[in-house]
DNA sequence: CCGTTCACTCAACGCTTGTTGACTGAAATC
DNA sequence: GATTTCAGTCAACAAGCGTTGAGTGAACGG
């Protein structure tokens, strides 16, 4: 087993990774203290300083997306791919992904990160959509997986926490379909 | 101007009640101190430990609904009531309903009280639907309505920030619709 | 083998927080 | 008009927080 100081050291600071990831996941930042991540990660709290510097910037990099951004090109249209996205979102989220969401409302920072992350998922969406409100239709499909999301994951809505996936997707199929490739609606009933 | 002992301790209450409500509406339930409440109500943080006993009872008191159910009868059909609907909370939210939207994620007081009120909502909008699974497509429509408003009015997503609340209905109805009133979608395709 | 480096710990600091108890003065009661 | 009541203030407490600096011992480089 390879105890070389790069491989402890490495190690260490990946342990608290983990643990600041998960605990800002269920708590959100303000509930989550130091203390806690180092206990949790089974170090002294001021090594979680030396190695980060303070909470705010341990936060960003627990936050940090792992660069992976989700190859979305299948073969199916774009409506099959917004559903089957959510359909891995709603089997369970990675806890970085839990922990932006989970402070998104009342930190600065995690906000930026949500806004950032839905931005490119809205940006994404958008090219493959015709039409001049491609992006505002965009924006709408990934608002509807957000609260999907929410209320199935970390609100637990009675009748949407219980849902299977596939079946979440497949009352959605219609709606997602008429937001994104049907022809634009008529302009408000409201004749001046 | 009635200076009775009564009147005095009532508007005391009152204005401590209202910043409350405003500043957890912005900050959060864990960024917003007391003593940030007292001095935006001028008063001695010590008279609102006095009136509400404890931080928590006072957030309890703040995000209370004032019991105004929101009466949803209109003559139209509900897809209408839906969006009209969905159109008035993207006018403007109350505080008390930013408060209880803001801290839902990191809150579980408030997690609890928009619980309830979301479900509240969903039981309204199921009486209303038919068909077997009535239930978790009212709970769909609802978590699109949650996504939208958190998109519009708490993240700023970009498109969606700035677009007209009667664009966005003009652009959904298609989608609620589909979502509420059309016939079942057939299951999905994964021929065993 | 010796000196340096560095992962890691320990004990403490300064600050803010929610919360409390003693106090003050004007309104209420008699 | 004396006494009680109560809205409101003042000063302080205890606890928990993020953060820091000095210290320790094992891995490193020569």
């Amino acid at each position: 087993m390879g105890s070389s100081r790069a491989e402890r050291r490495r190690r260490s600071e990946q342990r608290i990774l983990a643990a600041a990831r998960t605990l800002f996941a269920e708590r959100g930042f303000e509930r989550t203290t130091i203390r806690a991540v180092a206990a949790s990660a089974g170090v002294d709290p001021a090594l979680v300083m030396q190695y980060f510097g303070s909470k705010q910037r341990l936060f960003e990099r627990a936050v940090r997306a792992s660069a992976a951004p989700e190859a979305d090109q299948g073969p199916d249209d774009v409506v099959e791919n917004f559903l089957e996205s959510l359909r891995v979102k709603l089997g369970g989220l990675p806890p970085v992904s839990q922990a932006t969401l989970r402070s998104m409302l009342t930190h600065p920072d995690a906000a930026a990160a949500a806004r950032s992350a839905l931005t490119d998922q809205i940006d994404r969406l958008a090219a493959a959509l015709p039409g001049d409100d491609a992006a505002l239709r965009a924006a709408l499909a990934t608002a509807l997986m957000l609260g999907v999301t929410l209320g199935h994951q970390m609100l637990d809505l009675p009748p949407l926490a219980d849902a299977p996936p596939d079946e979440i997707a497949r009352l959605l199929r219609p709606a997602v379909q008429a937001l994104l490739t049907d022809p634009p609606p008529p302009p408000d009933r409201a004749p001046a």
